[in-house]
DNA sequence: CGCCGAGTTGAACTGAATCAAGAAACGTGG
DNA sequence: CCACGTTTCTTGATTCAGTTCAACTCGGCG
């Protein structure tokens, strides 16, 4: 069951075998149907996922009912938000299950815990959301400076694989346009080959 | 000249007074006329800086010649690009002092060996970088659907003070807008007073 | 005094949003 | 396994926020 989040965890630290047994014990597992949330916008982020299977969106719903989306989180990722997790103030995001989803929920006493006791894991998250700055500034800068068209041939290179699970107006909310433009895109992109 | 960096450590987790003195050690003060380079686009980024005085951005120059800004850093906040810096790779920005500057420069060894001999400078990035992430989470969602006016507002209300050293043409490379559609948002939010 | 960069203002243009309607794919229950 | 309603995707016409290009003003500084 901890298979995939100790490879998370090996692949940028090392642990002692004793620190992840620890560890294992703070998790609790949680199953999600589809459509079932994680968070609700107004509630607090008591816990923060690690992905085992399947696939969330956290979002907000902004005036005009639109449905921007800050990420996806798959297997092997984590799924939280990171502000009301920490502050234990209400979240601004929503987090539902696109599909059926396995997750290992920790609270936050536990994770402050597991950070103060275990060094490695303190790196361990670090190392994550350093990947995540790195990942969403330059998701910024492309937001910022590139069409409709330049940041969806982007993203295409940047996930050719995961993309097929997504539907397309999730993938067209994800980059901040509608999902008219998305489909047009496309259209013109395939019939210049 | 290390108080700053020691009240921005303070503020964040506690250190050993010797502990601080070691990490002391391993900073090289520079000091940066205005309009000058601590860093340009396809240098790797030896070093990541602290500023004690001045400001500095950090921008790309995209296609069209835009200058998209995806960070000021002013006094007691850091200056670099993670991404160059942690993997030694070419970087994709420039950063330039705007006004004349005072940092603390340390080298990625030195701070490989900062954060595995002292644990609470491991926690102190950590927690930089969580507020970072949180903050550019924030300005992305903002930037992928509100409007130039919307997003303006909020930039004046979320740092009042620190826009009046800036030139309005470098705030609408910030915001992703042109300084033409800048003044025309100032235009009308002073006449409806 | 005269130049130069920064900011403003105006007019024309354009990429993407909006609104609307239809087609295709999906899954749920009978 | 089919039928029906729902959701997803496509296509077209129109509108609009923001860009582009160009001219002009202002303030600072040699």
């Amino acid at each position: 069951m901890f298979e995939l989040l100790l490879q998370s965890v090996k692949e940028k630290v090392s642990v002692k075998a004793d620190e992840f047994e620890f560890a294992k014990t703070l998790f609790i597992p949680k199953k999600l149907r589809k459509r079932q949330y994680l968070l609700q916008e107004g509630d607090v982020s008591k816990y923060t996922a690690f992905v085992e299977k399947g696939m969330l969106r956290m979002f907000t719903v902004d005036e005009k009912g639109n449905e921007p989306i800050l990420q996806f989180s798959m297997e092997g990722w984590w799924a939280g938000d990171l502000y009301s997790f920490l502050t234990q103030e209400p979240s601004q995001y929503h987090i539902e299950a696109m599909e059926v989803c396995e997750l290992l929920l920790i609270s936050k006493s536990s994770w402050d815990m597991l950070l103060d006791k275990v060094p490695a894991f303190e790196r361990y998250f670090r190392i994550l959301i350093q990947n995540s700055l790195i990942a969403t500034q330059r998701r910024l800068m492309s937001s910022m400076s590139e069409s409709a068209e330049e940041k969806y041939t982007k993203l295409i290179n940047n996930f050719p694989g995961c993309l097929q699970r997504i539907p397309q107006h999730m993938i067209a909310s994800y980059l901040g346009i509608t999902p008219e433009t998305l489909s047009r895109i496309r259209g013109q992109m395939s019939e210049r080959k």
